[in-house]
DNA sequence: GCATTTCTGGAATGATCAGTCAAGAAAGGA
DNA sequence: TCCTTTCTTGACTGATCATTCCAGAAATGC
């Protein structure tokens, strides 16, 4: 069996990750795609079926890379409160991109099973290392135990997603620094 | 001049609003809107030039709907806390319907000058009076006046995003007062 | 009833869309 | 060198898109 030039499919699936980030699923085509992927149309649909699979695919690819950089920074420092604030952090530094979560739950809502299944598990997955580490700040008396994890991680969670409409809508790093900022002191 | 039938049109512009409050832009066909709005197709470019003149309108009209109640809730109660509360608790309250700014911003970032003009100066109104308030609340000794009270609305409008995205995401009522609850604890 | 105006509804236009097909170029294995 | 496989390219198919055109219905003023 010939094995022959064979295109980089996780490179590629970057490309569309890329574009679909920046112009949501709908403000999207196929040429979009086929350009930004460097790859011929005939390959994108023999390599990824069609446009919705490769956009799920995109989004489950992209929530999976989010949610270990979020755990990575979670765990990058001893002290608890810190890896916390260091994933806080990240999101206020990187917030210049749009993020695929965000478009794709603002896009879609509820509205389509398979994105929902993908959101959840991606958050579960983050809630869980999330609640550890908080539940260890709390201990330490970083922060405040009256407070459940869930709770806290919740309101967490939901400060990153407003950080990254504020940034979509114009705010700078100063800014989103300060929401972070903010944020921590809510549950401190 | 004879005038006749003439649809009511801000009736029709607020059946438009609520579609593309749903589906975003790029997610609306025209035939949607004239279903959704019970008039001509022909009656629809007559009035409003185009789709994206029509959405600009819708966005616009959406904007100040929204500011004029959220400056309401500021204004509702004697006591300024008070007031502050009752905006973020009609947020938690009213998310289960997807808010056309959070969507539009989320759709089309800064790429539309028109789109974050009409953003801008109802955040411009808004923030106004949620600052006066806001220095209320701490000459009352009910907010933390060691924030500036930019600081502090900006906090509290990027929470009121936070929250429509979680409600989009499936979060039920009570997850919202709780996020809700917890961001006003930040400022306090 | 008649004229005027506005709205409707369907048909048309041309663009763009997602997805398919077929021919050939590129590249490695034998 | 030849075969096999994979990728590219461009043309093609319907479908759908936004927008326009047009004929006629509805409604009001006179």
């Amino acid at each position: 069996m010939a094995r022959t030039k064979e295109f980089d499919r996780e490179q590629a699936l970057d490309a569309a990750i890329e574009v679909f980030r920046e112009h949501g699923f709908e403000g999207t085509s196929t040429d979009m795609l086929v350009r930004a992927m460097s790859i011929g149309r005939q390959s994108l649909y023999d390599t990824f079926g069609d446009k919705w699979k490769l956009y799920s695919l995109a989004v489950e690819r992209y929530a999976a890379a989010e949610t270990d950089a979020h755990i990575a920074m979670l765990r990058g420092a001893p002290r608890a409160q810190d890896g916390i604030r260091a994933m806080m952090e990240r999101v206020a530094e990187n917030a210049s991109q749009a993020c695929l979560g965000v478009n794709s739950v603002c896009e879609f809502g509820q509205s389509r099973p398979d994105l929902t299944a993908i959101h959840q598990a991606a958050d579960r997955r983050l809630k869980h290392a999330a609640k550890q580490r908080i539940s260890e700040a709390q201990a330490d008396g970083d922060l405040d135990a009256t407070l459940s994890t869930e709770e806290t991680a919740d309101f967490l969670f939901a400060n990153v997603a407003g950080m990254r409409i504020a940034a979509r809508g114009g705010a700078g790093p100063a800014e989103l620094k300060t929401l972070a900022r903010i944020a921590l002191r809510a549950v401190t």
